[in-house]
RNA sequence: GCCGGUGUGGCGGAAUCGGUAGACGCGGCGGACUCAAAAUCCGUUUGUGGUGACACAGUGUGGGUUCGAGUCCCUCCACCGGCACCA
């Protein structure tokens, strides 16, 4: 038995512990401890296996909310515990500082978007030290920094050079009013939320990186990702959107052009009875030339949303160019309609419509009375019509000519030859990526380095002149950018041929910063994006952050790391080994109906619920003057619905370890987390009565050394329960990451502790090992109170992540005997208790012996018995 | 609309690889201590029937596979997240 020397006990006896448990008082002291100690400070040690931990940094919006710091403690909570397993463990913070709502905040309170932002870090930052994690301070960085973003923009700049980035037209919300670019969520049901105007689509030249040109590699590589939920591979591999297909050609009757289509379904393509193109599509705008409702329509087709969203859910609608395109098989004449689903991004833009087996098309079809017909037929032999609804299944080609028979990849195969043969197709896979762009119209981001000269063009600021300083000293009306309306800050001079020239005002998307912050972390003062420390501590071995980042920002983060890879500053392709993505933190809503049609929300502190004798909720009332309101849905925490809990307040009444360890115990962390006060309240009724009880078995002077060979039997089942907890434990904690149950484990513990009420020298030795273990499975948790209790329970004060983390004693774990179910037909009727040496012949006959068994066989031999080892007996009889 | 997830007592949740459904906590009910309160402790708490031992029902809906299903398969429903300029 490898005991740790701590279980020797007592060099020290306890001096001053409280006698009840004051949170303050217990957490100043440890914080205290950790700062005076540097205790989280890390520098590269090879000598020891490493830890990366990483949770996503916050967006400074002004004070911490309970989704911060769930995320916060789970990583916390990782990284204590890796470091009690002997993990050189890195966690780090940091603030993703530039974005629209210090520009909203900034016109609101009359202020500069960087003074809100600096601002907010510095409250926030305390409100995280209050939180006790145990983070390395020293490599905090804000990307608003020119001390951040300068790298950002030297990467930019050598990317260009590579040709991964580059400028092209694309589409945006343009608010005619204010004469600016709206984000999404500035456009409220088509309008501008400032000036109420419609919104237009507008194309405006923007900056790209080729992101399609890793796609294979972004799809391939997800199959490398193990320690990722498949939840969110699967929506990357969804989002990515690899498809097969063939590009086919269809040529224009009396025109010398020719009408490129994608499909994925080659073998329907005798069923063909349109063509469909985008609005955007060139023979589009050539038609609308010559056709004033056509181009009306066209023109219609461009004041509708932008967002993908709006884009699948409103109406399909078309118009007819009048133009007929000829089928490349048949030579039959088909017509080509302008539809609004089609996307000009994707494929060709233009699509062969078969609306016997697509279902928009058959929709389309319907709608504007286009030809039907059928040209594959189920695999089962089943009837269809195709009159009623698409039949989208692979299945038999019939209609089809010469390719009647086959099935979906002879035709491919068979359509693909032919086509390669007469120049007219070919094979084609295509992706749903888009590239990615990265210009915003906005005041407040990373300005873009790029020089416009009227010779040389686009040009990119050399690295000498770098960073591209953004001037944080502005005054700020929301309408235009502060860079923009500035006609001076944009003069410079080309850094090519010398002559005048302007500077890109628009700014880089905030994904940038965050899509290689945690790799400037391993590397601060680094004078380049990163240097050799990169490769000691990444990838990041563990990544924690909201499943709301599942494609977007974890698509990024993961082709960014390819991109330094690439250009060497990095050794390994994937950033991140592990991720656990977290559910939101959730509460009651309480709302009265207010006389202007909407709804008056009222926060869940200030409202009190009555109850019926069984505890079920049957009604609510405002505090302050006892009227009724009405009980709403639970719902993410949020400023609309007024049901936000304040962490700071939390904290100020019962303390950061309270808040850490409801947030872990409510809920897995996969899972959203109820946020409610009398839960909190139990968990702070456990602190306090670990205390009480520690103290209790401190108070009774040191325990003497613990001898396994002399304890009595009950003494041994209590050993036993320790043991099974800490193995149960180590394992929900280390593997599991169901924190919940392990916290539920050790109040189980505690709860037998209770019922123990052996206090013999060899009873108070179990105990003495008991809360020893007990206060270091609870460390990542509750580092705080553990802190202080490890002092109490006579050792010397250190610094518990030092320290190992319990192992279970295998000869402790040992039983002699077993209980097990035992069913008759699956249904439970009785349990037996059998020794652990017991043989299948003894289980069975222990179980045919029971009087429940026997009443339930009614005599009647059994068909079967099967016994699950450790677990159950079931006896099967006939009916 | 598309992609992904979730659904179990009054509530949050547990049941880890198909094997005793409801661990643990909250709330409720009953009790102890107290002049009283707070704090603390004890008991009880899925539903129905029964004094009781016990029986029957039960994991969103409807079906299926299996000796055995909360767990696997199919169907439908509800809610949540994402949909490329919120972060």
């Amino acid at each position: 038995m490898d005991d740790p020397a701590w279980v020797e006990v007592g060099m020290q006896q306890n001096v001053g512990m409280q006698e009840t448990y004051d949170a303050k008082s217990v957490e100043s002291a440890a914080q205290a401890f950790w700062d005076r100690n540097r205790a989280f400070e890390v520098t590269e040690d090879p000598g020891k296996p490493k830890f990366f931990c990483l949770s996503m940094l916050p967006y400074p919006s002004g004070a911490l909310h309970m989704g911060h710091v769930r995320n916060y403690t789970i990583g916390d909570v990782m990284s204590r515990h890796k470091r009690m397993l002997g993990f050189n463990v890195l966690q780090p913070m940091g603030w993703d500082a530039f974005g629209l709502p210090a520009e909203n905040a900034a016109i609101k309170n009359n202020t500069a978007p960087a003074k809100w932002t600096y601002a907010n870090i510095g409250h926030m930052r305390e409100q995280l030290k209050s939180m006790g994690y145990a983070i390395d301070w020293t490599r905090e960085f804000a990307t608003c920094s020119p001390q951040y973003y300068r790298w950002e923009q030297l990467f930019f700049t050598r990317l260009f050079k590579k040709g991964i980035v580059y400028r092209k037209n694309a589409v945006v919300n343009w608010d005619p009013v204010d004469q600016t670019v709206l984000a999404n969520e500035q456009v409220v049901d088509g309008r501008g939320w400032r000036s109420g105007a419609l919104v237009e689509r507008r194309e405006i030249p923007q900056w790209f990186f080729k992101i399609t040109a890793y796609a294979e590699e972004l799809l391939g590589e997800l199959d490398n990702l193990p320690g990722w939920p498949d939840a969110v591979k699967i929506m990357q591999r969804n989002w990515i959107g690899r498809s097969e297909g063939l590009n086919i050609q269809f040529a224009i009757e009396g025109a010398s052009d020719s009408l490129a289509v994608y499909t994925t379904r080659p073998d329907t393509l005798m069923g063909v009875t349109f063509v469909s193109i985008a609005a955007e599509h060139p023979l589009a705008l050539k038609a609308a030339e010559t056709n004033p409702a056509l181009a009306a329509f066209l023109a219609e087709c461009k004041t509708a949303a932008v967002s993908e969203a709006a884009v699948e859910t409103m109406e399909k609608r078309g118009m007819a160019t009048g133009l007929n395109a000829i089928h490349p098989v048949t030579g039959a004449k088909v017509p080509v309609w302008v539809a609004n689903f089609v996307l000009f991004g994707y494929g060709t833009g233009a699509v062969m419509a078969v609306p016997g087996h697509d279902e928009r098309d058959h929709e389309f079809a319907s709608k504007y009375e286009l030809p039907i017909v059928q040209v594959i037929r189920p695999l089962d032999g089943n009837e269809i019509d195709v009159s009623k609804a698409a039949y989208t299944e692979h299945g038999l080609l019939v209609n089809s000519g010469a390719y009647d028979g086959m099935t979906y990849s002879q035709a491919f195969k068979s359509l693909a030859e032919r086509f390669e043969k007469a120049g007219t197709g070919s094979r084609k896979v295509n992706y749903r990526l888009r590239d990615w762009g990265v210009s915003r119209q906005r005041y407040w981001g990373c300005p873009i380095p790029i020089i416009y000269c009227p010779k040389c063009e686009a040009v990119p600021v050399p690295e000498d002149q770098l960073p591209v300083i953004l001037p944080e000293d502005v005054a700020f009306s929301g309408v235009q950018s502060p860079i923009k309306a500035d006609p001076t800050w944009r003069q410079t001079s080309c850094p090519q041929c010398g002559g005048p020239a302007e500077r890109e005002t628009d700014t880089f998307d905030t994904f940038m910063e965050s899509s290689w912050y945690y790799a400037r972390y391993t590397s601060p003062g680094a004078t380049d994006l990163v240097d050799e420390r990169a490769n000691y501590w990444l990838p990041v071995d563990q990544y924690i952050g909201g499943i709301e980042h599942a494609i977007l920002h974890l698509l990024y983060f993961r082709f960014f790391h390819k991109l330094m890879c690439d250009a060497g500053l990095v050794g390994m392709r994937e950033p991140a080994t592990n991720l656990l993505c977290q559910g939101m933190v959730v509460a009651e809503t309480f709302y009265r109906d207010a006389e202007n049609g909407g709804k008056d929300w009222f926060n869940p502190a200030d409202v009190d619920v009555t109850t019926d004798e069984r505890g079920k909720i049957t009604g609510a009332q405002l505090r302050s003057d006892g009227l009724p309101v009405s009980i709403g849905p639970t719902e993410k925490m949020s400023k609309s619905k007024n049901n936000g809990v304040d962490p700071a307040l939390m904290v100020s009444q019962f303390g950061a370890d309270t808040v850490r360890l409801f947030s872990m115990f409510a809920a897995p962390p996969e899972l959203s987390l109820d946020w409610n006060e009398q839960g909190v309240e139990g968990m702070s009724r456990f602190l306090r009565r670990l205390w009480r009880e520690v103290r209790e078995h401190v108070a009774a002077g040191p325990a003497p050394a613990l001898d396994v060979s002399a304890l009595s039997s009950e003494q041994r089942v209590i050993r036993r329960k320790l043991h099974e907890t800490i193995q149960k434990v180590a394992d929900d904690i280390g593997r599991r990451h169901t924190y919940n149950t392990a916290i539920a484990a050790v109040m189980e513990l505690m709860n037998a502790l209770g019922k123990f009420s052996d206090r013999s020298d060899a009873a108070r030795a179990v105990l003495q090992e008991a809360w020893s273990s007990i206060v270091l499975l609870l460390n990542p948790i509750t580092p705080h109170i553990s802190h202080t209790l490890w002092q109490a329970l006579g050792h010397a004060e250190t610094l518990l992540e030092d320290l190992p983390y319990p192992k279970a004693d295998p000869e402790a774990l040992v039983r002699d005997s077993l209980t097990l179910a035992v069913q008759v037909n699956g249904k439970l009727r009785a349990t037996i208790e059998v020794p652990a040496t017991a043989t299948q012949a003894d289980i069975e006959q222990a179980a045919l012996a029971e009087e429940q068994v026997q009443r339930f066989t009614n005599g009647v031999p059994p068909k079967k018995i099967i016994i699950v080892p450790g677990r159950l007996v079931n006896i099967v009889v006939a009916a």
